[in-house]
DNA sequence: CAGATGACTCCCA
DNA sequence: CTGGGAGCCATCT
């Protein structure tokens, strides 16, 4: 049997669960939501740990903060290109389209998670 | 407790 | 664009 999740991997699934369909967020905002400790690094390595019991965590919605894609042999692109996501001729995913703003402002307080800062809007305005 | 490890990210050559 | 190195941090040996 699997080992249950370390509390903290249990935190970082829960924020990957409110990922949108057809919207990405990079390893290192999901750490931001979380908080309390949590780095990029902790949730690259909390999904790579995913097993059957959490076949609900979007995981591939998850990707690194460029848009390119980590994951080799797991279909991550073609999940993805199956919800909407957009990619561009290098094969990232078109950010600036397509990223999490992060949690409700209401959700990130009753799970006492963090909503992300707003960003710069210049990228943002490539919207249609 | 000390090391090794990993689906990260940033910076510089 | 590529590659190396340094921070980062929870988990597992």
């Amino acid at each position: 049997m699997p080992a249950p999740p370390p509390a903290l991997a249990a935190r970082i699934y829960l924020a990957v669960r409110q990922i949108p369909p057809g919207q990405v967020s990079s390893y290192g905002d999901v750490a931001a939501v979380v908080g309390g400790g949590c780095d990029a690094r902790s949730v690259g390595v909390a999904l790579g740990a995913l097993g059957p019991g959490e076949a609900d965590v979007p995981w591939q919605r998850v990707v690194s903060r460029d848009g390119t894609i980590s994951t080799r042999g797991l279909r991550q692109q073609e999940l993805l290109a199956a919800e909407g996501v957009a990619f561009d001729s290098y094969g990232r995913v078109m950010m600036p389209r397509h990223r999490w703003r992060g949690p409700d402002a209401a959700w990130a307080t009753a799970n006492r998670m963090h909503t992300l800062p707003p960003r710069d809007d210049a990228e943002q305005l490539e919207l249609f």
